[in-house]
DNA sequence: GAGAAACCTTGACGCAGGTCAAAAGAAAGT
DNA sequence: ACTTTCTTTTGACCTGCGTCAAGGTTTCTC
């Protein structure tokens, strides 16, 4: 398939005239990763980044014992592993690839010459980066400032409001994963879905399938505002 | 004084023309903030961002009863608020002046026109957003995958470093701040210190001096190796 | 399709660290 | 200088959540 008419379905390339697609096809490479594979460890030299065409990455931080924090699940369209590109030093997390995934790889000598020349680019990239922040500084919140129960269920109405506020919410990721993402571990996720549900503020028969029952009870306790018995 | 000569003392701008320095001197504004004062509300609209050019700024954010945790502490030269310039959104946190504080105001549009034609600004700006990234993933690393007295060894490394490597340390916040910083509070940060000053890693006469008297003992309780008693 | 591996749940238990209270020392404002 | 406010410390107490263990279920893998 032809890289650049990938590209430019890529929103941090929106807009960019076909010429400098042209120009970002012939630098990229194309990357394959099989699920459970590692994309890049925390401590590698960044020598360019990563744009996801299939699959998802995560990106993540891990501790001596093994715990893990999730830092990004990555889709389709997202780039990756830009921030070493930009300092010059090191990746600072992991990045697995949760399922079989192609990206595409853009060298950074390259990319750094694309955007001393389009600068447009350089202010996707800088909202892609901003972005990036302004989740940081809720993760940050969260872990700090909120409890689990708060955490999960922020997390629902993101996912609902994703889904133009649908009731009905299919995670595409494991209930491990969901905990590595809210900061927590399973036993003790597990528990608190169990917990919500006696209280019938959500419904959670399937898998990976939640309900929101009572989503006034939702909100409350995402605002901190209310708490579980 | 002369804003262009200001500018060109601050990393951001390095190697920036002369020409655009004076583009940049005209488009700031100079402003005033005395101890205490907001500088900007989390949700307030974002139409510029600062560079500090006396005091200290910090950036927060606070959870609904009233505790606090501390993003960074912004000091000479240093820009901060640029999230809401690239997304279009607004404040993320807060931001208070600790002391009395001038910064420069550099408008969004004003900016966003400068980097349009000067791919140099882009490149720091992305440079100075990634770092910050980098240094999001260590705070969210501490806050979920480690103990306080770890994180805190770590921050006592850090300013050591920062000062040649010097044993003798003096904080230049309070430790309600370092509190705030560590995402812990007052008092769980005093015993923590009252510990360390026990097993004799650490000795704290004075109010805002540390002196390191076992490294290797902060090295390892930083490395997540050695644990207090 | 059988065995292995990963996932999910529940129970008992422990502890890091937060809350509340109180008191002494330092700093800021008038 | 005097008052008020902020900072720091210490003690007693409590709780959210992590650890360990063990069982059942789903999902890979060959």
């Amino acid at each position: 398939m032809d890289i650049a008419k990938q590209l430019s379905h890529i929103p941090l390339f929106q807009g960019l005239e076909p010429q400098y697609l042209q120009t970002l096809a012939r630098m990229a490479i194309k990357k394959f990763f099989k699920r459970g594979e590692t994309v890049f460890a925390e401590g590698d030299p960044g020598t360019g980044f990563h744009i996801i065409t299939t699959g998802r990455v995560k990106v993540y931080k891990t501790s001596p014992d093994g715990k893990e924090q999730i830092l990004h699940i990555m889709s389709q369209g997202e780039p990756f592993g830009e921030v070493p590109v930009f300092t010059g030093q090191r990746f600072p997390a992991y990045a697995d690839a949760l399922t079989d995934t192609s990206t595409l790889f853009i060298p950074r000598d390259d990319f750094i010459n694309l955007i001393r020349t389009e600068p447009s680019v350089a202010l996707s990239m800088l909202s892609v980066l901003s972005q990036r922040l302004k989740g940081f500084t809720v993760l940050i919140e969260d872990l700090s400032l909120r409890e689990v129960p708060a955490r999960l269920a922020a997390y629902l109405l993101y996912i609902s409001e994703r889904n133009q506020g649908a009731d009905d919410i299919n995670l595409d990721i494991s209930k491990t994963q969901l905990a590595g993402i809210l900061g927590t571990i399973p036993e003790t996720l597990s528990r608190i879905l169990a917990r919500m549900t006696k209280e019938e503020i959500i419904e959670s028969d399937d898998k990976r399938h939640i309900r929101i029952c009572d989503r006034t009870a939702v909100e409350e306790l995402a605002a901190g505002q209310r708490r579980l018995a």
